[in-house]
RNA sequence: GCCGCCAUCGUCUAGCCCGGUCAGGACGCCAGGUUUUCAUCCUGGAAAUCAGGGGUUCGAAUCCCCUUGGCGGUACCA
């Protein structure tokens, strides 16, 4: 019987959450959920150096947002309530952060202790050893290795020419120090990548890696390395560049005797110069797609669909995260790189959005109204309508606009005239060489078909019915004065759908204006 | 430099394992249509000599070898 399925997603706290961190995070979600497994969340923080303030939390925030729950692992402080009697305790780092789970803790750098021990129980049985040298002496040997066209990598000097003696007397006058592991020679390591297949590397390449630093905090490689087996990770999915270091990892395993667990590596997300996709370029957080209005259905679904397919013959490119969690199979992840294009993201967006009701766009819609001036004075100019009135009245704008808009932040956008007072050039009300009294005679007519529906009749089909019967033929005639009227737009939705959003008395208004 | 990974339309990709359809789909682009414009929607089109070269074979995108290119790694960063 296999053992339980464990994943889990390892971030540092460098930055805000971007696209190839969520693309790793999604798929090892959907490993665990297709597989009935379990989704963990822990933190590499062993760099202090490039530890971002807030990271933690905005890794996490982001995370929740997109909807991919973990079964363990770390969460903001009120999101705990729903997962049940799991033990619960909070970080001792990072205040509002809880450890649920019982394989914790989650966080690397409260877990300092066990790793030095490790290290040193290494050291004890010869597969690891103290290293003395200073930065200077390392930056030189590679200088020269490098000169002589040489792989750079440690002459193994300490371990040569330190004796037991001289490392406890070191040791104990509180000399800097660093162990390093001991890399066995003529070695090749092979394992079986789960998307690449099998990946082989002679030992003789591998440098004998930090592994604790000498600050006193582990290197990654070593605690990557304990807690996955602390926590009982079954398969390791991360991204590219973690390949070349995996026979490291796969020493370590080793040389502790534990089980190694298997490998996946997601081939990296490079951006549009085919480099790879990095955060001093902009996009690429997903707090910025969360701020420009995309759908969080949208960013799973795009991301999702880089570097993997349902296959089969299906052409299916519209996923749900449920519909996902069924039908991943992470072989069919694809080895090469992708491109990130917003092309197609934009375009899956204005998918969902087209599927929202309108209740629901609404509610979306709302943080996006509220950055706009145009919404700002019209709310201010409207003091008087109550609030009822001010939704139902954004509900009809939010209705002819889902099926025009790409993201939310677009809203209102291109249809400022439902907000405010609108001014154009008269000749723009002529359609095509209209002559004077045509025009005329037009708005009046659509002023004559307007007055005659009732409020209680003021609904699209029905003006447009009425609109239909008094045009005749000449639709244009009719339709074009008539939409430039009350948008004193070049480009807009539908006469009928404009006077539908503006009710009776503004349409007649709008109306009356152009006619003077 | 050294080590490793990768290579099908502009982009995401199907097909490759088990050789034999004009190399299929989607986004984008172009054209036309859908009861005025925009958007939606529909139809059609251009778009990859399957990185290049050599084999194997009656036949190769598919199997083998070489080359080239791209990317990643080569840190007391992850």
């Amino acid at each position: 019987m296999d053992k339980k399925i464990r994943v889990r997603f390892a971030p540092s706290p460098t930055g805000y959450l971007h696209v190839g961190g969520l693309r790793s995070a999604l798929y090892n979600y959907l490993f665990a959920k297709k597989n009935g497994g379990n989704f963990i969340l822990k933190i590499e923080d062993t760099d202090r150096k490039r530890f971002v303030e807030g990271a933690v939390e905005s890794l996490i925030s982001s995370l929740d947002w997109v909807g991919l729950n973990r079964d363990e692992g770390v969460f903001l402080k009120d999101t705990t309530s729903n997962l049940g009697d799991k033990k619960n305790i909070e970080s001792e780092n990072y205040p509002g952060i809880m450890e649920v789970g019982d394989f914790g803790p989650y966080i690397q750098s409260e877990n300092l202790a066990m790793y030095k021990k490790y290290a040193e129980d290494l050291v004890a049985a010869g597969k690891a050893y103290y290293c003395f040298c200073e930065q200077t002496r390392l930056d030189a040997i590679k200088e020269e290795r490098i000169a002589n066209k040489q792989a750079p990598m440690y002459d193994r000097y300490c371990l040569k020419n330190v004796s037991a003696e001289e490392v406890n007397e070191k040791l104990k006058s509180n000399c800097a120090y660093t162990i390093r592991l001991k890399v066995p020679a003529d070695e090749i390591i092979e394992f079986e990548d789960l998307i690449r297949g099998k990946v082989s590397i002679n030992s003789n390449t591998i440098d004998d890696q930090v592994l604790m630093k000498s600050d006193g905090f582990p290197t990654y490689h070593l605690a990557n390395v304990i807690d996955d087996h602390m926590m009982g990770t079954t398969q390791v999915i991360r991204g590219e560049e973690w390949l070349p270091s995996t026979p490291k990892h796969i020493l370590l395993y080793r040389a502790f005797g534990w089980d190694i667990p298997e490998f996946a590596h997601l081939p990296l997300l490079l951006s549009t110069d085919k480099k790879k996709l990095s955060k001093r370029m902009n996009d690429v957080a997903v707090e910025d797609y969360i701020k420009k209005g995309y759908l969080k259905e949208a960013i799973i679904n795009f991301v999702a669909l880089l570097g993997w397919n349902l296959g089969e013959g299906s052409t299916q490119e519209v996923f749900s995260l449920q519909e996902l969690e069924r039908v991943f199979d992470i072989k069919r992840v694809h080895k090469a790189g992708a491109v990130f294009d917003l092309k197609k993201l934009d375009w899956l967006n204005a998918q969902y959005i087209k599927k929202l009701s309108i209740d629901e766009l609404y509610q979306k819609s709302l943080e996006f109204f509220a950055q706009k001036d145009f919404y700002k004075s019209w709310n201010v100019e409207r003091e008087s309508w109550s609030v009822e009135k001010k939704e139902k009245y954004l509900k009809k704008v939010l209705q002819i606009e889902q099926e025009r808009l790409n993201n939310l932040s677009e809203v209102g956008e291109n249809n400022q005239f439902f907000f405010a007072d609108i001014s154009y050039d008269k000749n723009l009300l002529r359609w095509k060489d209209m002559s004077d009294t045509a025009l005329q005679e037009s708005l009046e007519k659509s002023i004559a078909v307007l007055s005659a529906i009732d409020e209680s009749d003021w609904e699209i089909k029905n003006i447009e019915e009425k609109l239909f019967v008094a045009a005749g033929d000449k639709k244009g005639d009719l339709l074009w004065p008539l939409r430039v009227a009350l948008s004193g737009a070049q480009k807009s939705p539908s006469p009928m759908e404009l006077a539908w959003v503006l009710g009776k008395v503004e349409s007649l208004q709008r109306l009356q204006k152009a006619l003077a």
